[in-house]
DNA sequence: AGCACA
């Protein structure tokens, strides 16, 4: 036979190959076009197109060699040729093993893809839409999300390049389903090119950034809620910018944490003037807004990694809230706004700073009789300042007394260190006395605590 | 219609 093995560049003879070479395409074809011809025989990893002297030359490569052999195969003995644009195009394994990475940056297949979603501010898409949408083409694995010139953009890493690419040949040019978006988002264009990153290095599981390869991912809490823009602070680490309005994430929550709870705390730094709670990514998060950035930060800087109730339970971690202003109902179970007055129900904006006994009464029917409000006069209460001993006699007025029946009597807010766990009264921080919550309010199975 | 290049 004419044919011998000795002749590699002999059509029959040629080994096999996860890549194919393609020629008499049209005039430089486009990877689209090539993509449409081949992918319905398996995963594309790569592609070169526009190759030789005339452009009309292509390489693909395949994920798997049987991907490369059954397209071989298919029109080895299909009537119908490969076309393109009308025109038969050639198909015989390539002479290399792999496509070469000499595209342009973002061209390089990889396993991670640079997602950016035009047209669209950061808030618009959350982090669990875009989980959704690139997890129909595989198990994503980490996702990280930040905002640039170029907009909204996200790293999405995926397990190998081959997925990758099969996600970007999906999704590049097209929009995320309005049905995942928000009302006023008209257009959100994905344009997707790969990154050079093989694997993210996430650091929290927040609102911006997931690694579903470690559940176990401490959650930061300053990035859970809202579309912080970073701000690198003076060394360096990406500080949030300040608010008004804290925003607490509340931990190990053994115990209920109501509305008049967060306000018993954190009135100990200033006039509270609305509460909203709410549950979010499992855990329960609140609103605590505050007349001014100063109090927001003195508040936040003296509570934060501090529990409600001792034994770590209910432990606050606080950031500022993107909002200035929240819009919360007047009065509910899950927010409260005490700058309204003649409600009826409310305090007048004066006294607001504390509930007063009467108001939990009506709010907390269980709670009758128990409300001390360990605070008391906020507007002259200094945090820095007060001492520890001062807890129940600083605060004239006071109708009820600790009981001494109380199974806690240690006070809440101590701080948590990493392996202070069970904590003591004795080891009070720096603020000297620190507010306390819990009175007048019930326990999730557990008795109302005093101070 | 016949194998590319960082």
């Amino acid at each position: 036979m004419s044919s011998s093995s000795g002749q590699p560049q002999f059509r029959y003879t040629q080994t096999p190959s996860k890549v194919l070479h393609l020629r008499n395409l049209p005039w430089e074809c486009t990877e689209e076009e090539l993509i449409e011809l081949c992918k319905p025989f398996g995963k594309i990893v790569n592609t070169k197109c526009n190759v030789g002297a005339n452009r009309n030359q292509a390489f693909v490569e395949f994920a798997d060699l049987n991907q490369a052999i059954s397209m071989i195969s298919y029109y080895a003995s299909s009537s119908e040729p490969a076309q393109v644009r009308g025109k038969t195009v050639y198909i015989q394994y390539s002479n290399r093993q792999e496509i070469v990475n000499n595209k342009a940056s973002g061209e390089v297949a990889g396993n991670v893809l640079l997602v950016t979603i035009e047209g669209v501010e950061a808030g618009d898409v959350s982090i669990d839409v875009i989980h959704l949408v690139f997890s129909a083409f595989g198990f994503v694995h980490k996702i990280a999300t930040f905002e640039k010139a170029a907009g909204f953009q996200a790293l999405i890493q995926y397990n190998d390049a081959a997925t990758a690419s099969e996600a970007r040949n999906a999704l590049d040019g097209r929009s995320i389903p309005r049905y995942l978006l928000p009302e006023h988002v008209t257009s959100c264009h994905l344009r997707i090119s790969f990154s050079a990153h093989t694997d993210l290095n996430i650091k929290f599981q927040s609102h911006r950034s997931r690694d579903y390869t470690n559940p176990y991912l401490p959650v930061n809490p300053s990035a859970i809620e809202g579309t912080l823009q970073p701000v690198l602070g003076p060394d360096g680490k990406i500080k949030e910018p300040e608010s008004n309005v804290l925003l607490a994430s509340i931990e190990n929550m053994q115990y209920a944490v109501t509305v008049d709870v967060l306000h018993t705390v954190f009135s100990a730094f200033g006039t509270v003037q609305k509460i909203a709670i709410f549950e979010k990514n499992g855990g329960t998060q609140a609103l605590i807004q505050y007349p001014d950035v100063t109090t927001a930060a003195v508040a936040k800087e003296a509570l934060e990694g501090h529990c409600i109730y001792d034994g770590g339970y209910c432990k606050l971690h606080l950031s500022f809230s993107r909002h200035t202003d929240l819009n919360v109902k007047a009065y509910s179970d899950k927010s409260r706004d005490y700058t309204i007055p003649d409600t009826g129900l409310l305090t007048n904006p004066q006294a607001s700073a504390v509930p007063t006994a009467s108001t939990s009464w009506q709010t907390n029917p269980q709670a009758a009789g128990t409300f001390v409000s360990s605070v008391g006069q906020t507007a002259a209460w200094d945090p820095s300042k007060t001492t520890f001993a001062s807890a129940a006699g600083t605060f004239p007025g006071q109708p009820f007394v600790p009981s001494a029946g109380a199974p806690y009597p240690t006070s809440g807010l101590l701080p948590t260190a990493s392996a202070g766990y069970p904590q003591v009264s004795q080891q009070m921080p720096q603020y000297g006395s620190q507010p306390r919550a819990g009175s007048g309010v019930p326990y999730v199975g557990q008795p109302p605590r005093y101070f």
